[in-house]
RNA sequence: GGGAGAUUAGCGCAGUUGGUAGAGUACCUGCCUUACAAGCAGAGGGUCACAGGUUCGAGUCCUGUAUCUCCCACCA
């Protein structure tokens, strides 16, 4: 019935196959069912795919193939990140060509077309994992419904005043020429080198030491700061102070306690801006704003002599002017880590420019964000104090504004004269007011001109709950929607994906935007070291690891461990979850051989041995349910697993003599073995198909499918055996003991384990039940006179048979 | 600097409310059981990172230390 050898790859792709074409996992917009919405993080289209990606997705398939097993109606979408600044430097980085010196709507032509195959590159992978998605659910975050979705939340948003512009100091990086978010930062060790300068107090009183590494802010020094608990320079603290090379510009020296005492010189200079020190004191001690740098990186008309010089030369031509003229008494090299842009690794300004921002941050707000994160169902509970400790360092509102090309456009236009702005209206959406205008002037008779920027790429990542249920068609139907019942993410995005959406669905639905949220760990490369397309060794092939070990061994190793842990790739993994794969097949291969002639009726009598392993799967069937209802995959695949191993090497046999010979043992012996065989195998495989779903669907399809008559096995409902409830585990146990005991016997006298044996005393407290089991137990093995004894449990082997 | 997590057998891991350390794998000894040698049956292997403390009793609770990872903040 069963192949002899389980095809890994050819089973895989034709269920793959099977299951696409015959819908196997389309949402079904009329069933009865209960509805279980799950909403996809849609991943960065950002390059190469490796076995990590696999890891958080098939985790969160097992819960959905789960909840879908329980009897629901799965809406599983399938998304896809590519719009926004990453997207967008992939298209520049593949194509060789810069946004910025094309015309948009050919910029985003290209990016299109380069796309198509990066998405679907994407979601073979997402199918060939046996991810039970709807494919036919898709979205990307830059297709029109999801531009319509950013659009309408963002004028929702900004008519309520909860979106507002404003000219803030923001970090800024010049190679992009894009405002970027704090989160979009990472750190960078440079050498540089620490420059010693003299500055003259304006009463020609004397001069103060200053340290610094970026000389070349001088023109926009705007104030002096010390430590107040700083007796050295306490005397100074109110005093002016001439800036070098500019001497005309005199700044006031303030005490403030972020000032290291021991950093430097203990005196610092604020300018606007170099770092987020400077942006804090300029805000709370009301200086002066002067932008030394402008959005190329290049030095403005302030910095006198140096304007136009790009920073690094300016620098350099700084300190030459201040060695002569005097100024510089001391140079230090040092190595400091600097802020840099994630995506393109440029050291990050702070720039000053009008923005857009939602409104996240202020006490009420964070009380709000906290509120609801104790209201949302974390799996694992541990990681909501990630999110606690984020939402109380919460201390800026989220910018959305970027001045990129690539991305879901600002549907406003700002009124020339007046500054007053102007909404798109929803039903126009999705609007470019670049290559759109308004109709009519302003009230005030000013000509509009477009917003220019785009939105980050989080401002629409953030709305998935709202494109998933088509808030922009149906706000009604999509507000029963909301929340959803679950979404899975790994933990790096806890704080950004997760809190955006928890915020966005409170602005328009006022409540949490899913109901459970599942977070998971990653997989490493070796201890502590993410998988990174570098070290994509050979080892971690995907597409290697794919036709050796597919995708149901790959699964397997995902659910490893406890749910929201890493865990470290080895080679080792895969091969425990191959062994399974074999055993299952081989296992499944050999029942079925004995059940041609099952008849899917209950026989009167059901053996002991029978009852009992049907007993013992209701058991395991339990605890397997409760993990997978805990999101524990990990400890559900380990359950079921033990299981199988179990009725494999146990109960089959010791039944498989029943199955062989029923001229011997009798028909009815024969169905009593069938009946339990069938029950538990096929129950067993419903399990294991959760984690493994092909080969699973491979055994079913050649066999129960007559009698189960569901499509496929993950379209059949979970449940328990029904059998009558008796206490029979334990006198079973005893009789699996007792064939361990003379399996031992066998082993420690070097015999083979088919060596039959003269007579065996067994020594028990219930010899009834096991005089029941008597040919059970002879047959496996191989004692030709069994004698039963009452009392405390004792295995005695006679004489063995000599051949 | 703040927060989170980890440290248990050679290896990758599990240990739920404190009560004699667990499975898998590797190694070792055997066995070709009328499915599977990619199998089966056995055996050995651990100062539970370290130092204190609470307790009759600590892998588990408390305090501290070390190493590693992640997140956040700071970095003139």
């Amino acid at each position: 019935m069963l192949d002899n050898k389980y095809n890994i790859e050819e089973k895989e792709l034709k269920w793959e196959e099977f299951w696409k074409n015959e819908g196997i996992y389309k949402f079904d917009p009329h069933s009865k069912k209960p509805t279980f919405s799950i909403d996809t993080p849609p991943p960065t289209v950002s390059g190469d795919l490796h076995i990590g990606h696999i890891y958080g997705f098939s985790q969160a398939d097992m819960y959905a193939r789960f909840n879908r097993m329980l009897g629901k109606n799965l809406f599983f979408p399938i998304g896809v990140d590519n719009n926004g600044l990453p997207t967008e430097l992939l298209v520049e980085n593949k194509k060789k060509i810069q946004a910025h010196n094309l015309p948009r709507e050919e910029f985003a032509k290209i990016a299109q077309e380069l796309l198509v195959g990066y998405n679907q590159k994407y979601k073979n992978l997402i199918m060939r994992a046996g991810i039970s998605c709807d494919l036919t659910l898709g979205y990307d975050t830059i297709d029109t419904r999801s531009q319509k979705t950013s659009q309408k939340s963002f004028i929702e948003l900004a008519k309520k005043g909860i979106a507002y512009r404003e000219n803030k100091p923001g970090p800024w990086c010049t190679k992009c020429r894009t405002s970027v978010a704090m989160f979009e930062l990472e750190e960078s060790e440079l050498d540089s080198v620490f420059n010693y300068l003299n500055f003259k107090l304006a009463d020609n009183s004397g001069t103060i030491p200053i340290a610094t590494t970026r000389p070349e802010f001088l023109p926009a020094c705007v104030g002096i700061f010390v430590n107040p608990e700083d007796k050295r320079y306490a005397h100074l603290v109110g005093k002016l102070v001439k800036v070098p090379l500019f001497e005309d510009r005199i700044v006031k020296i303030y005490a403030d306690s972020k000032v290291g005492i021991d950093k430097g010189t203990g005196i610092v200079m604020c300018c606007t801006f170099g770092d987020q020190t400077d942006v804090e004191w300029w805000k709370e001690y009301g200086l002066e704003l002067k932008q030394a740098i402008d959005d190329g990186g290049r030095m403005t008309e302030i910095c006198g002599k140096y304007a136009g010089m790009k920073n690094m030369d300016a620098r350099k031509a700084v300190i030459e002017d201040l060695k002569t003229q005097g100024y510089l008494y001391k140079q230090d090299a040092l190595t400091h880590s600097v802020k840099v842009h994630e995506r393109c690794g440029q050291p990050i300004e702070f720039l000053t420019k009008k923005q857009w921002f939602i409104r996240t941050s202020s006490p009420e707000l964070k009380q709000k964000w906290l509120e609801l994160g104790n209201k949302l169902i974390w799996h694992p509970e541990s990681m909501k104090a990630r999110y606690i400790s984020w939402v109380n360092n919460l201390n800026q509102d989220w910018s959305i504004s970027r001045q990129r090309y690539f991305g879901v456009p600002f549907p406003v236009w700002y009124c020339e004269k007046c500054g007053a702005i102007k909404y798109a209206s929803v039903e126009d959406l999705p609007v470019n007011p670049l290559s759109t205008q308004p109709k009519g002037c302003c009230s005030c008779g000013g000509k509009f001109v477009p917003e220019s920027d785009v939105m980050d790429t989080w401002a629409t990542s953030s709305v998935t709950p709202q494109i998933n249920t088509n808030w922009v068609d149906d706000e009604k139907t999509a507000n029963k929607k909301i929340p959803m019942d679950m979404r899975f993410a790994g933990r790096d995005i806890i704080t950004t994906w997760c809190l955006r959406t928890i915020i966005k669905a409170y602005y328009h639905q006022g409540t949490l935007p899913w109901k459970e949220l599942l977070i998971n760990g990653w997989m490493m490369a070796d201890k502590g070291i993410k998988i990174s397309k570098h070290l994509s060794n050979s080892k971690m092939d995907l597409t290697q690891i794919m036709s050796t070990y597919g995708a149901d061994v790959v699964r397997y190793f995902s659910a490893s461990g406890a749910y929201g842990r890493d865990v470290m790739f080895n080679e080792e993994g895969l091969k425990d979850g191959y062994k399974l794969l074999n055993k299952i097949w081989n296992g499944s291969k050999f029942v079925l051989n004995f059940l041609y002639d099952y008849q899917p009726k209950k026989p009167k009598n059901i053996l002991p041995m029978d009852r009992y392993i049907m007993h013992k799967f209701n058991e395991t069937y339990e605890k397997t349910f409760a993990f997978y209802k805990d999101v524990e995959m990990g400890y559900a695949k380990a359950e079921i697993e033990k299981f199988f191993y179990f009725f494999c090497d146990n109960y089959i046999e010791l039944v498989k003599n029943r199955l062989y010979k029923p001229e011997v043992y009798g028909m009815d012996a024969k169905e009593s073995a069938q009946w339990a065989c069938y029950n538990v195998l096929f129950k067993m495989l419903q399990l294991l198909g959760i984690t493994m779903p092909h080969i699973a669907e491979e055994i079913y399809q050649n066999y129960f499918i007559t009698f189960e008559k569901e499509k496929s096995i993950h379209l059949t409902t979970l449940s328990k055996i029904k059998i009558e409830s008796e206490n029979i585990i334990e006198n079973g146990d005893v009789v699996i003991d007792i064939v361990s005991k003379i399996r031992q016997f066998k082993s420690e006298n070097k015999l083979s384990l088919k060596t039959e044996l003269e007579e065996v005393t067994i020594c028990a407290p219930n010899i009834s039940f096991i005089a029941e089991c008597e040919a059970d137990i002879k047959a496996v093995c191989g004692i030709r006179t069994l004698k039963l004894k009452q009392g405390n449990f004792d295995v005695e082997v006679g004489k063995i048979v000599e051949n």
